[in-house]
RNA sequence: GGGAGCUUAGCUCAGUUGGUUUAGAGCAUCUGCCUUACAAGCAGAGGGUCGGCGGUUCGAAUCCGUCAGCUCCCA
């Protein structure tokens, strides 16, 4: 078969991917006779496209899972997607509003069908994505989180947390977002830098009105809900007003100047206003001082005046209704102007909290929202804090360790409550007076009902409107997507739980590792997983987030067909420590693509070999030591690759094989095998040859699967497949083999050098003679030495060579003579600079060996090593002198 | 404001309990080569007082202190 020039990925990686999955090698079944391995993914949002982030992820995901896959584990990596309850109704109702729809001109059930659909026709397009990344994801294992018995487990778990207590209703200051008009977490609220004014506003007091406190407030719009300044009672500045009265500008409501400590006397004028119903801290000073909160926004942000009427509100004030919070900031602090009530406004940069998910200005609100009591929960849990700090379950990197304590530590209740109708639905009914029961379906709540509330009318019970937060069903996921809270010890989740290896971003370790590992105390009474790979985040090579405004983000599937998939995968991992964010630059996929081409060559040179094999040939003779050397090299590399993989350095055991593969290899080893023009390939040598190459590519398939794959088959014809192919345990090498290979190469790259130094082009053939005592050195390597610098003969010498290139290598020397004539001045020159470093060398060696401190207090065995350095040394210093003596 | 971490070659990073050389790699750069697998390649080279200062030690990129700059997390 004739092969192409270069490596062409577009046909063979769709070609490989149909056949392992024909062959259902990714499938995983309970086999107790093997150890599982087990990964989850992250389950994307079924609203997502691929992007470097996941391309990032699911490379080391399938990495780790093709190799224990070789290894002999059992490999099971589950695929699925996350509902996103948040993300997925936006799109919905984008997608309604296109079409002239609006949500609230429908039913739930209208809506929900919808949603339905719209998942149906986009939600699983990222995972036929992974597909062209080569992700070897098991396909019977598709999950989703809004499947029916994950669902009902969803259900099932808050069901059981509210019966025990840590989940509770209550009104309490919410994050609320204005655009999705729900409630969110705090770690859905996103802080940003943002320039702002710091207005001034004049309070007149009571008694006098001519005179004022002056308060400092960045939020005028919230003024009409004011129900009390306050102080620092240490500041001597306000010390004489505490408890009089003042006047809130517009609504003239009259309200008290109060004392707290909470107040920072340096920021502002050192007065605060006092807003319960639209802030939080303010909500804290106003409960603890039993004030009332005057709600004056609506749920989508807007002025509302029903809580304003006690005040008889102004024809003014009631004209304020319906207006957005940012509008009314202007038309309120322009009214309080126009009363002489604004001292002056200063330019301000502050902190704001914005959504997660649609980047609106958060807003503090006071709402009835169903929480979680984290403190209690952990407090039933303390394996959650414990395991990671024991590393039961091993952070990489560790550092991520005191994230995650700090935040255990203080953790606040969770907000579980999402006024959405995609999700799961909160399983709480009411009765016509409010009551509340907790209950999985209507039937059970009306038992339920009936005894507890034997009054209640309980044919018109209805439930709770609300779904639940996203990551309340998404903590459930290494469990339920082994039907292990659906279904409680089925022999999957006592197969595949705890899973293996778990590979996420950092962003996510609130939202969902920490709580992952609380979930998985809290209902299977073990760790979730062993280990968490954290990935940084994917940057541009100029360091900023990737993001749809600054358009700097790659299209990933375009790149896959520009450079195959193998060489975005190597492109990503190549540059990619755990943990640390990862710049992204194109050239690396190019370095990925030309990695490709080098392996699809050396494949050409050695089909090209097979045609000059003679089979009559039975034993080796010249290649003897480019055989053993490889043979150990490749052993060598084969324990380095296991130990960085067991350390999770994925980038570095990448790096250690590309190197392998493109230096010893084709740079090293093909050439010294190599036969002469016109002579024929040993047998045994072309043997070793495909041997040697087909480890390498096992080596390196789990990071590039479909090249290796492709070789594999190229190498011979054969019925079974790398992927599947099992890893022959590390054989053992030997140092002083791998000394002579390197002792070897330099002696080749110093020659080399100095034919460069000289002149003399590499393929002008030279002489060389070799001035050593030690001929047993030389002689086994005599041909790869004479291939490799191009000499025609090698003499054993007991003198200097007159007129020749005088060359120091370790202890011995080399005389190169050549057609050219030699430049004497230039090689001294080369030697004596040479010489010197040896000197200065020596002279730091001999400072620490005539410093009697370090003679008597450092260890023997590095007392012994400066010695054999200096001895070195000295040969060296001795035979550079010699060489230079013969150059007079 | 509180906390964590980082600073090593032009760029991205290794450097595992202080001593294996006068600090390594990849990419980029420079020089020479279209050599019968590969110019998306081959052969070779140059490039860093390890952020500054101070300390501990016989010995510091490595430990401690301090200053500066950067990043992230939390409020």
């Amino acid at each position: 078969m004739e092969l192409t020039k270069n490596f062409e990925p577009q046909q063979i990686d769709n070609k490989w991917y149909s056949h392992w999955v024909n062959k259902g090698y990714f499938n995983s079944d309970v086999d107790t006779t093997k150890e599982p391995y087990t990964i989850v993914i992250p389950p994307p949002n079924v609203t997502g496209v691929l992007h470097m982030g996941h391309c990032l992820n699911n490379t080391i995901q399938d990495i780790l899972i093709r190799r224990a896959r070789m290894m002999g584990k059992n490999a099971c990596w589950i695929p699925g997607t996350d509902h996103a309850s948040i993300a997925t109704e936006a799109k919905v109702v984008q997608m309604l509003r296109e079409r002239g729809i609006t949500k609230s001109s429908l039913t739930r059930e209208e809506f929900l069908k919808y949603a339905w659909e719209w998942k149906e026709k986009y939600g699983g397009i990222i995972l036929q994505q992974l597909k062209k990344l080569g992700c070897s994801l098991d396909w019977n294992r598709v999950n989703f989180t809004m499947d029916d018995d994950y669902y009902k487990s969803v259900i099932k778990t808050f069901i059981q947390l509210y019966n025990d207590g840590i989940i509770y209703r209550g009104l309490r200051m919410v994050n609320w977002d204005p655009v999705s008009k729900t409630a969110l977490s705090d770690e859905e609220v996103i802080f940003k830098e943002i320039d702002s004014k710091l207005y001034y506003v004049k309070y007149p007091f009571v008694e006098n009105n001519q005179q004022y406190i002056i308060v400092a407030t960045t939020r005028p719009e919230t003024i009409l809900g004011d129900v009390a300044i306050c102080v620092n009672p240490l500041d001597e500045r306000y010390k004489n007003i505490i408890g009089k009265e003042v006047i809130v500008p517009i609504i003239n409501r009259k309200i008290p100047v109060i004392a707290d400590e909470y107040v920072d006397a340096t920021f502002g004028t050192g007065a605060l206003k006092i807003t319960p119903a639209h802030d939080k801290n303010d909500n804290e000073i106003g409960r603890k001082h039993q004030l009332k909160a005057i709600n004056t926004l609506d749920e989508n942000g807007k002025f509302i005046a029903d809580e304003l009427m006690e005040d008889n509100p102004s024809n003014q004030v009631l004209a304020y209704n319906g207006i957005d919070r940012f509008d009314l900031r202007k038309k309120i602090v322009a009214d309080i102007s126009a009363i002489n009530l604004i001292e002056k406004i200063e330019d301000y940069k502050g902190q704001v909290g914005t959504s997660e998910r649609t980047g609106a200005v958060i807003e503090s609100r006071l709402s009835m929202q169903w929480f979680m009591n984290m403190k209690e929960f952990l407090q039933k849990n303390p394996a959650a804090l414990n395991s990671v700090m024991n590393d039961e379950i091993t952070f990489h990197p560790a550092k991520l360790k005191n994230t995650y304590k700090y935040w255990l530590e203080n953790i606040k209740d969770w907000c579980i409550s999402r006024q959405l109708w995609w999700g799961q639905r909160i399983p709480a009914w009411y009765d016509e007076n409010g009551n509340c029961i907790v209950a999985a379906t209507k039937e059970e709540a009306i038992e339920k009902f009936k005894i507890e509330n034997p009054k209640s009318e309980i044919k018109n019970i209805t439930q709770d409107e609300d779904v639940l937060d996203t990551w309340f069903s998404s903590w459930l996921w290494p469990i339920e997507v082994f039907k292990g809270i659906s279904n409680p010890n089925n022999e999957e989740i006592n197969y595949y739980y705890p899973t293996t290896t778990l590979v996420t971003g950092q962003d996510i370790i609130f939202f969902w590792v920490a709580r992952m590992i609380m979930a998985g105390y809290e209902f299977k009474q073990q760790r979730p997983f062993k280990d968490v790979y954290f990935t940084g985040m994917v940057r541009d090579k100029q360091g900023r987030k990737m993001s749809k405004q600054l358009g700097n983000s790659p299209d990933l599937l375009g790149l896959i067909d520009t450079y195959g998939a193998d060489a975005v995968r190597f492109g990503i991992m190549i540059a990619s420590p755990a943990g640390n964010d990862l710049l992204f630059d194109e050239s690396s996929l190019e370095q990925g693509r030309n990695f490709n081409n080098k392996i699809w060559n050396a494949l050409k040179l050695i089909k090209s070999l097979e045609q000059r094999v003679d089979n009559s040939s039975t034993q080796t003779t010249t290649n003897n030591f480019a055989i053993t050397w490889f043979d150990n090299r490749l052993n060598e590399v084969k324990q380095e690759v296991d130990n960085l993989l067991k350390q999770f350095r994925l980038s570095e055991a990448l790096k250690t094989i590309y190197s392998l593969i493109w230096d010893d290899f084709c740079s090293w080893y093909l050439e010294w095998i190599k036969p002469n023009f016109g002579d024929s390939m040993e047998k045994n040598v072309y043997e070793k040859t495909i041997s040697y190459f087909e480890e390498l590519m096992q080596l390196l398939h789990p990071f590039m699967p479909f090249i290796t794959e492709e070789i594999y088959h190229h190498l011979q014809n054969r019925e079974d497949d790398l992927t599947i192919k099992q890893i022959n345990p590390n054989n053992k090498f030997s140092t002083e083999i791998l000394q002579q290979g390197e002792l070897l190469k330099k002696t080749i790259t110093a020659l080399r050098e100095a034919k460069a130094k000289n002149q003399i082009k590499p393929k002008d053939i030279i002489k060389l003679s070799i001035q050593t005592t030690t001929t047993n050195n030389y002689s086994f390597i005599e041909n790869i030495l004479k291939k490799q610098i191009n000499a025609d003969t090698i003499n054993y010498v007991q003198d200097s060579v007159a007129n020749t290139i005088v060359i120091a290598i370790e202890n011995e020397k080399f005389f190169i003579e050549a057609e050219k004539e030699i430049d004497s001045a230039a090689l001294k020159a080369e030697l004596e600079k040479d010489l010197q470093y040896q000197k200065g060398f020596l002279e730091s060696i001999m400072k620490k060996l005539n410093n009697e401190r370090f003679v008597q207090n450092a260890k023997p065995e590095i007392i012994a090593n400066e010695q054999k350095k200096k001895a070195d040394c000295e040969a060296r210093i001795k035979t550079i002198e010699e060489s230079l003596a013969a150059l007079q």
